[in-house]
DNA sequence: GCCGTTTTCGGCCCGACTGTTTTCAGTCG
């Protein structure tokens, strides 16, 4: 899907139009046609081809002309002429904490830069204080803001800030003085990765609060400590920020500071159809006088309610259509982690993972599951202690020993068969049919050619076994490409198969992601959330990564076969040979 | 550059914090 790409470019040139001083409201435009297209749930290059371009909000007649460009021609002339004439250390500084198209055309003006590295040699060598506005704190701010790039170097894994978020909120929970508290921004959404951490309390003194958050030990400098602000990098080299809002305020704050950004505006610009206006110090009705009303803020439902319109999910955000289909009544119910019967991507101490089959077995109960199948690997993957046909069938019959002793609980027979090059499967069929289910997945030749991965794994799902497709694309957030795969024919195949696609919760794979797994059940293909769990204790709990994807691709419970009972999901894989 | 049961032209979301200032510009979210 290109949309991504086009989305990167329509950044770009307004990241060079700011350079240029240009129309704030043109620089915006093509900020939110990115966004729009970034979200936008089928492939732009489909709507083209259909004519529908016009359909993805705030693309009209010359961006619409720019995406069919690009897909044409694989690039877009009005960016390369704008790269032609703007160095690269200006965007390059734009990065930099602090710095903003201003400071950043200033800088490049007064001293003589080519990239950042001089630039933080001029700051080193104190060249930067004396400039016009320029004193040393801005020029220590300069320096830190360069440093901090070179370190985190991109967004944090959801993964990883989630657990931070939980922990900073648990300590500031606990005193007296606070009252409500909520984790806001991109991290409340879900996003598989966040820029930084934002809560959000109430408090009689917010002062005390944020002086006990500057003080938490996990920080290691602090960017602001005002009355109602307060910001910090932690050890770790990730941004929290922290917001003290009044108690009838907290939904309107909580709802701002959630966004997404795009979401919010839509937001307001329903208040101001409503001769009101929104901010997030709470919905204000124009009375005499000049003066004003609020009429909500103090939580969120109440604020949509006003609005007219239902609760949003904060994973539905995006303004995907989701203020459409509020208004017309049309929202998903969201499948929710309570809705989850089971667990079905797990491994044991017979492959790569650390726990005993009883192990997993009393975690499962343990965790209130009905089931959870035991899928490890096979024998091509050495190096993980795959499983030879004999070693499976020495399993099964453990597993059927530890389900005798179990009640209201079963270990589900299953492997995760490695699809070797060719498509076919890396373990005999006469085995395989003694399995309950079987998970399939690439490990090996990530490489392949687009067009013979696609039929490797399309060939792999026409195999007349009941199955589940997992980590489709193989990425690695932040470390591995998706590989090449056309992922509307594996959709398709899927769903003539009668097969399912794995949501991987592990949060470095969210795989599907969100969108792709909206599109998959949109084409009727059943959807499983497994965690790929090798040690219980640690990493059970992804399954709300994989919910919470669930729910920014606006699954309900009925797309999602760990929401039945181990019969039915069993009896809706159908397993019958695919007719592609 | 987009968009329209208020508009095909004239709008386009709103406010806090910082660092530099003496009333505010720039940046950020």
């Amino acid at each position: 899907m290109k949309n991504k790409e086009i989305a990167e470019i329509f950044n770009r040139i307004a990241d060079i139009l700011e350079l240029r001083e240009a129309n704030r409201f043109r620089i915006s435009a093509y900020r939110r046609a990115a966004q729009n297209l970034e979200n936008y749930p089928l492939d732009v290059a489909e709507a083209s081809a259909a004519g529908s371009l016009h359909e993805i909000p705030g693309i009209g007649k010359d961006l619409g002309a720019k995406i069919e460009e690009y897909l044409e021609s694989g690039e877009i002339e009005y960016l390369n002429e704008l790269l032609d004439e703007t160095p690269d250390v200006l965007l390059d500084m734009l990065r930099v904490q602090g710095i903003g198209p201003k400071t950043a055309l200033l800088l490049y003006n007064e001293l003589d830069i080519e990239n950042l590295a001089d630039l933080k040699k001029a700051a080193l060598e104190h060249r930067v204080q004396g400039l016009p506005k320029i004193k040393a704190k801005t020029e220590e701010n300069i320096l830190k803001g360069i440093e901090f790039l070179e370190r985190s170097a991109g967004r944090i894994p959801i993964g990883t800030a989630f657990p931070l978020a939980e922990e900073i909120i648990d300590s500031l929970s606990k005193l007296p003085y606070v009252d409500k508290i909520s984790a806001a921004g991109s991290l409340r959404r879900f996003k598989e990765t966040v820029g930084d951490i934002d809560i959000l309390v109430t408090s009689k003194k917010p002062v005390d609060v944020i002086r006990h958050f500057t003080a938490l030990p996990a920080v290691t400098r602090i960017l602001a400590d005002g009355k109602t602000k307060g910001s910090v990098i932690t050890s770790t080299d990730i941004q929290v920020d922290l917001r003290v809002v009044a108690k009838e305020a907290y939904g309107a704050a909580l709802n701002y500071f959630t966004g997404s950004k795009e979401h919010n505006i839509r937001l307001r610009e329903i208040a101001q159809q409503k001769k009101m206006k929104l901010s997030e110090y709470g919905l204000f009705k124009k009375i005499r006088g000049g003066k004003e009303r609020r009429v909500a803020g103090k939580s969120e439902e109440e604020v949509y309610e006003k609005l007219g319109l239902p609760y949003i999910a904060p994973e539905l955000r995006e303004d995907a259509g989701e203020i459409e289909a509020a208004r017309d009544g049309s929202l998903p119910s969201l499948v929710t982690i309570n809705d989850i019967k089971g667990d079905l991507h797990f491994h044991s101490d017979w492959s790569d993972g650390t726990a005993s089959l009883e192990e997993v077995a009393e975690a499962g109960r343990k965790a209130g599951y009905k089931y959870l199948i035991i899928s490890d690997h096979t024998k091509s993957l050495t190096i993980a202690n795959g499983l030879s046909e004999e070693r499976l069938v020495k399993q099964m019959k453990e597993i059927d020993r530890i389900n005798a002793r179990m009640k209201g609980f079963k270990l589900l027979k299953g492997s995760e068969v490695d699809i070797l090059p060719d498509g076919s499967l890396d373990l005999d069929k006469r085995v395989l049919k003694k399995l309950d289910l079987i998970i399939i997945a690439v490990h090996s030749r990530f490489k392949m050619k687009k067009n013979d991965m696609t039929r490797r794994v399309v060939k792999a799902l026409q195999h007349p076994f009941p199955k589940i497709l997992a980590h489709p694309t193989g990425r690695l957030i932040g470390a591995r490409e998706a590989y090449e795969i056309d992922m509307d024919a594996v959709i398709n195949a899927a769903a003539d198969s009668g097969s399912a696609i794995e949501i991987n919760a592990h949060p470095l794979r969210l795989d599907l992601d969100a969108a792709t797994a909206r599109k998959a059940a949109a084409a009727h293909v059943p959807i499983s959330i497994g965690t790929d769990t090798h040690t219980p204790a640690t990493e059970m709990k992804y399954m709300l990564y994989g919910i919470a994807t669930a729910r920014r691709g606006w699954l309900e419970p009925k797309h999602v076969i760990n929401t039945h009972s181990a019969a039915k999901l069993l009896s809706r894989l159908s397993g019958k040979k695919g007719t592609k």
